[in-house]
DNA sequence: GCGGAATAGATGAGCCCTCAACTACGCTTC
DNA sequence: GAAGCGTAGTTGAGGGCTCATCTATTCCGC
């Protein structure tokens, strides 16, 4: 009862060994959780109700359009838009569908493909773009201070290297 | 070709009003988006993994836990957990399944519900909470200074101010 | 008290994602 | 040159989410 709890915890636990979060802790922890949460959530939908497009898939072919001859190998596309393997397939299999990605066996590995980003693919990132920035613009960085800009930065950073060791 | 535009843009793209990010934007807005990205994956798949809760439903049970009787009104709790009424009524009928949560006709209201835990929804809270706390600890908390911590706070609470203004 | 608007919640189609196979090719080694 | 292993990518089942729609109840004004 005496100890504020954690990611939603169960008052009273037993003392266990775990290492719950202070009052300051959980104060920062739900800041960090709702604002990321609800930023996701808004820059999807303004994407989406705009154009359609899920940031998913804006992700994809914008790593195709900044790739030399607008295509890339599939496992690296993956990796570049921290994605899996299947969930980049079924991805590309969508695009696919819609006539902004083409497959195209790849000369030297006859296990890989190429993901090459089409014109239509091309023009319809064009005018999904000034969307999306806008987006990211008003919801995050109109809102935060040039401090907090870098300090946003700053965290991000410290993150990536702990969870994406390359 | 000369601007560097943003997230994920077109590189050559006329001057057509859109506030695009300078390089600095872009590499803060980065470090964010997949900072933000791989860390609730990890979450995520740490929560299921060892416990097969999905964090949404964690969410559900913590509030309810935390509340009066541990029961809730169904629109409170989706607006507490930050959810839309689809998604939580979906999300009580997997959890009802499970035996976690009952639905309950509120005296007040008839149109309303009450979720109400079951004491087999409190057990399985209690069992995940110490898993869900240390992972946040982890891959947060311990990667990051005193500092960190305050403006990480800080930014989510700049952000919440203009995404959910109650 | 009756008619209409607003509120509470449920429901189903469709989409995306995850996870666990599975196929197919390449690379070594003997 | 066949066996075995690792790598590239696909596939399908199953689950969660969104969006639009639908029902039931309450609230309000007259």
């Amino acid at each position: 009862m005496t100890t504020e709890v954690s990611p939603g915890t169960v008052p009273g636990a037993a003392d266990d060994g775990t290492r719950w979060l202070d009052a300051g802790e959980q104060r920062a922890w739900r800041a960090w959780l709702y604002s990321t949460q609800l930023l996701q959530e808004r820059l999807e939908r303004d994407l989406m109700r705009a154009t359609g497009i899920p940031q998913a898939y804006y992700e994809i072919l914008v790593q195709l359009s900044e790739a030399p001859d607008r295509q890339m190998r599939m496992s690296e596309l993956a990796d570049r838009c921290l994605s899996s393997r299947s969930r980049l397939s079924h991805a590309v299999s969508r695009l696919e569908e819609r006539g902004w990605v083409r497959r195209q066996v790849c000369p030297e590995d006859g296990r890989g493909l190429l993901a090459v980003l089409t014109d239509e693919g091309f023009a319809a990132l064009e005018a999904a773009a000034p969307v999306h920035v806008e987006s990211v613009r008003t919801h995050l960085f109109d809102q935060l201070s040039p401090g907090q800009v870098a300090a946003m930065e700053d965290i991000g950073r410290t993150l990536l290297r702990h969870l994406d060791p390359d």
